[in-house]
RNA sequence: GACCAUAUAGCUCAGAUGGUUAGAGCGCUACAUUGACAUUGUAGAGGUCCGUGGUUCGAAUCCACGUAUGGUCACCA
């Protein structure tokens, strides 16, 4: 590793340039004019030898060497943390399990983000001293892992599964499983996640096939999973049923056509279900059909022949749609099955599982509905029972989310879980439920969001999550896919057994049908840790775990999911806080898609520009719950970030003696050090605040702005001036790297494992926390002090800039000021070095102000920038109006507003104080720029 | 149709519990460049806080209505 290291041996030229500096008594950096002869010299030496460093990071030199270093350290994992007194083993615990990738090919930027986030948070609370885990997994994501390979078996050899067989088509998906996971676990370690390997979990492994076998069996035995005969969402192209979460629903315009049948006329777009209707159902308080009785009988024409309907009134029928009449084919639609069921009518299957018509269908029977459809129509016109169609009909059409089937509404044999049964909750640990309390799956879902035990992030999904839990319905778990875990029910003739193992004797044949993923996947919170039973020491050190952090668009397949199967099996909550993170979309919002070519891949960003600035761009500018636009513009800002951090320390490297770890806050030698030491203390003390409340933007915005525009831009060119600050640059830097660490682990280490070389990683060191001993609340004396000299410096600047003074000659100063003379006097040397200052006079004698100068005004001092007769009073005159007509405004309406009596007898003490102050300070200075103007 | 969110500088976004002359980064303009850092520095320009009412001494912030955009769910015979 080229390394910083080396740079230690440049300190002693660098301390000599330091001395020489100082010895010349006006300390300036070399960019604002030329070194002594003397000088020449050791600047040479300096500089060539720090050509030969690296001047810039290279992340790709050190990120792969820095996670084997982590991993091979064993820290990741919290036993090997207390083994070697790094966590207390009483400390508090600290746990995430990661939402498991789906083993369905690789990770995209949406996992980069999770990714990023839960690093943040397990490795802050690793240096906090917490018992940390974090669990790493992978899921085997049944319909969408077995859809890919059927897709690619399709496409590659033009064959199908059932080409293969079951065993031949599983042993596919498993080597294709196995290939995205170790895809997955190396994109996830370069990503530079802190995850205890050692830990890992497959959803489809032994350990969570037990779990899953149990679960099943536990909930049989309570009555909760049942077999029923039910209308379901059949996918004829990829043969299984699929859950309501997994259809999508997509507006298409389709002809509507209007038949006669009987004395009514009925509508449909869907003609080719219509060869079983023998039902007419109309609302019952519909005037126009008063006259037609419930289970009134007529004859009539239709597709095929004559058929007698029978005539059904129901309240769900809306009299405004249509015709307000409508018939019924309760086999392949979920509302017409309702109906059915509430009036106890025959259902007939109509359409087959491949999407062809039956023999119901006569003459169309074997046809495909699509092709038939037409046909079936023409039919119909012929015998002059068509009456219009209506060519702009809008509806939604139904298709599979995985594999985009066109689904086919049948009535099949599946199971289900009852989600509204109550059922006798043994053994609660779960706030406001005792042991034996009867309850519903629906009403635990409800009652540990309602009573905060959840907490979801942000709050407003918890409107979504009871708009879904409240409209409940029963979860149906089987699917006819062929990977995932195998229904464990066994049958022999109508005998059902459903039980941990195969019963004994002959005759049992083992049900085909998988279970749905997320049955499997709601277990994640405990199952990772070992069986149902929950007896192991992971599940009781790290179960319910802290937070489960994932993407707001599961938060109904999934989390609802978790939150359902742990509270039944376990009487448990699964987490305490549910944080949701937004989406990343492409620069311009819309989604990241292969089609539109606007993906942007972790790993390659990565390379070019840095896992840490990756991490950064993710986690800066977004905040929870929403959305956020990301373009490798903004990664390259971050680049840049991680870069001048590794300048920063490249400089206090050399300007500090002693690298050490065991830092105490060091005194203060002057105002500015003072100031540096409460600005970091203050850093702090928010950092822990942002961090608690899951602002990580925040958090990462305050310490780049501290980095940057505080310590870089001011205090480290200050230390240039004043030299002398090996203590305080190494309280700062270590502090600072500490702090940084959870964001950007990588720039952080590798400048930590530099500059401390003898010292445990930086992944372990312990957090800083905030001093209050130090916290002086309110006016801070010091940090307002080093204020004023800053605004001095600022302003005299400014002043350099407008009269196009050049960046590098010296001008002359006079300060007229008051009680500020010996803090002014004291800190000249700063202003002098800063502002490139020649001449500084500081006085309280306001006749010392310059024959011609440019004035401007700090609180109640007065800056006079010597022009040296090379004024031009028109301009000055200009300058001076425009900032008088900017102050004065503001002090009329701080005037109006402390006039105000209402305001007065309202507002709180403090606010009329700052109000007060306000107006004070700005009358100064108005007064002071008007005496300037009149003085021209 | 029900519910939810978002609207602040050219762009991306911060702005707990009402009290700022409304902020940052990117971009833009001018100037600088042997420096820890051009992956840089200094100084600037740039805003009707979506609109209209209301509450209040005081509203970017709270309330109502409206407009635009996005989302969740339901319906679609």
């Amino acid at each position: 590793m080229p390394s910083m290291k080396e740079m230690r041996t440049v300190k002693y030229y660098s301390g000599l340039l330091q001395f020489c500096q100082r010895s010349q008594k006006l300390a300036f950096s070399s960019y604002f004019g030329s070194m002594g002869c003397i000088m020449t010299m050791f600047q040479i030496s300096v500089y060539v030898f720090m050509k030969e460093l690296p001047k810039a990071y290279e992340p790709f030199k050190y990120e792969e060497n820095i996670y084997k270093h982590w991993e091979e350290s064993g820290f990741f994992n919290p036993d090997v943390c207390i083994e070697k007194g790094i966590t207390d083993k009483d400390a508090e615990s600290f746990s995430i399990v990661l939402p498991p990738p789906n083993v369905t090919g690789t990770l995209h930027i949406g996992h980069a983000v999770m990714l990023a986030i839960e690093d943040v948070m397990v490795r802050y609370h690793r240096m906090k001293g917490d018992k940390t885990l974090w669990v790493p997994g992978t899921d085997h994501a049944a319909i969408a892992t077995q859809e890919k390979v059927e897709r690619m078996l399709w496409n590659d050899e033009k064959k199908t599964r059932h080409d293969l067989g079951r065993e031949v088509f599983l042993k596919r998906v498993e080597d294709f499983a196995q290939d995205s996971h170790d895809r997955i676990v190396n994109q996830a370690k370069r990503m530079g996640t802190s995850l205890d390997w050692s830990r890992e979990y497959y959803s489809l492994d032994e350990d969570r096939n037990l779990a899953v076998r149990t679960a099943f069996n536990i909930m049989y035995d309570m009555g909760l999973i049942y077999r029923g005969d039910r209308i379901v969402n059949w996918d004829p192209k990829m043969q299984s049923n699929v859950s309501d979460i997994e259809v999508v629903r997509t507006e298409e315009k389709a002809p509507f056509y209007y038949f006669q049948y009987g004395p009514f006329v009925i509508s449909t777009a869907r003609p080719e279900t219509k060869f079983g209707d023998k039902y007419v159902v109309m609302h019952p308080d519909d005037e126009r059909y008063a006259k037609y009785k419930h289970g009134d009988t007529f004859e009539c024409e239709w597709i095929n022949g004559k058929v007698t309907a029978t005539i059904i009134k129901d309240d769900s029928v809306d009299p405004a749609f249509g015709t307000g009449v409508m018939t019924i084919t309760p086999w392949h639609d979920a509302t017409d099955f309702f109906i059915a069921e509430r009036h106890n009518l025959e259902k007939e299957q109509v359409i087959d599982f491949d999407g062809n018509l039956l023999p119901v269908a006569e003459e169309f029977a074997g046809m495909n509905i699509l092709d038939a459809r037409p046909k079936i129509v023409e039919k119909l016109k012929a015998k002059g029972l068509l009456v219009k169609v209506d060519e702009e009909y809008v509806h939604s059409i139904a298709t599979n989310s995985r594999g985009g089937g066109l689904i086919e509404p049948q009535i099949m044999k599946q199971w289900w879980v009852d989600v509204k049964k109550k059922f006798t909750l043994e053994h609660s640990h779960i706030e406001g439920i005792t042991d034996g309390q009867d309850v519903s799956l629906q009403e635990l879902l409800q009652h540990v969001v309602n009573t905060k035990q959840i907490q979801i992030l942000p709050d407003r999904f918890e409107k979504q999550y009871f708009n879904w839990v409240d409209n409940l319905l029963d979860w149906c778990l089987s699917r006819q896919i062929w990977y995932g875990h195998r229904v464990p029910a066994w049958y022999r003739g109508d005998d059902v057994y459903v039980g941990i193992d195969a019963p004994e004797g002959e005759g049992w044949t083992q049900d085909s049908d998988t279970l749905d993923t997320w049955f499997s996947a709601g277990m994640f919170s405990f199952s990772p840790f070992g069986g149902v039973e929950g007896k192991s020491e992971d599940q009781k050190n790290y179960h319910p775990t802290s937070v489960l952090e994932t993407g707001y668009d599961i938060l109904t397949f999934w989390v609802v999911r978790m939150i359902l199967m742990t509270t039944c099996l376990r009487g448990e909550i699964p987490f305490k806080t549910v944080y949701l993170h937004g989406l990343v979309r492409d620069e311009q919002g819309r989604k990241m898609s292969k089609s539109l070519d606007n993906i942007i891949d972790p790993l390659d960003v990565s390379e070019k520009f840095g896992t840490d600035a990756v991490r950064l761009s993710l986690m800066v500018g977004s905040s929870p719950g929403n959305d956020s636009k990301l373009s490798e513009e903004k990664i390259g800002s971050y680049r840049n970030f991680a870069n001048k951090l590794w300048n920063i320390s490249r400089f206090i490297l050399m300007n500090i003696e002693n690298p050490v770890t065991d830092v105490k806050r060091p005194e203060a030698q002057t105002l500015s050090d003072a100031w540096i030491l409460d600005e970091l203390n203050l850093v702090i003390m928010h950092y822990h605040l942002y961090i608690k409340k899951y602002s990580f933007s925040q958090a990462a915005e305050l310490l780049q702005n501290f980095t940057w525009n505080t310590l870089a831009d001011w205090y480290l060119e200050i230390a240039k001036i004043e030299g002398n600050k090996s203590e305080i640059l190494n309280f700062i830097l270590n502090n600072l790297l500490k702090l940084w660490h959870p964001f950007i682990p990588f720039v952080t280490e590798a400048i930590w494992q530099s500059v401390y070389e003898s010292a445990e990683m930086l992944m372990v060191q312990k957090m800083p926390l905030f001093d209050k001993e130090h916290f002086v609340e309110g006016a801070n004396v010091q940090m307002h002090g080093f204020g004023l000299i800053r605004d001095i410096i600022t302003n005299i600047r400014s002043l350099r800039s407008e009269k196009n003074i050049e960046p590098g000659k010296e001008v002359g100063i006079v300060i007229v000021c008051g009680e500020e003379q010996a803090m002014l006097d004291e800190n000249a040397v700063l202003i002098r070095g800063l502002a490139r200052v020649g001449s500084l006079t500081v006085t309280g004698d306001e006749s010392a102000k310059p024959e011609q100068a440019s004035t401007a005004v700090v609180g109640s001092i007065t800056l006079h920038l010597d022009l040296a007769g090379a004024i031009d009073v028109d301009v000055e005159k200009t300058r001076l109006q425009k900032e008088i007509d900017h102050v004065s405004p503001y002090v009329m309406q701080l005037e109006k507003k402390l006039s105000n009596k209402e305001f007065v007898d309202n507002a709180p003490e403090a606010v009329i104080a700052v109000e007060k102050k306000k107006l004070n300070d700005a009358t100064q200075k108005l007064t002071a720029l008007q005496e300037q103007l009149a003085m021209l």
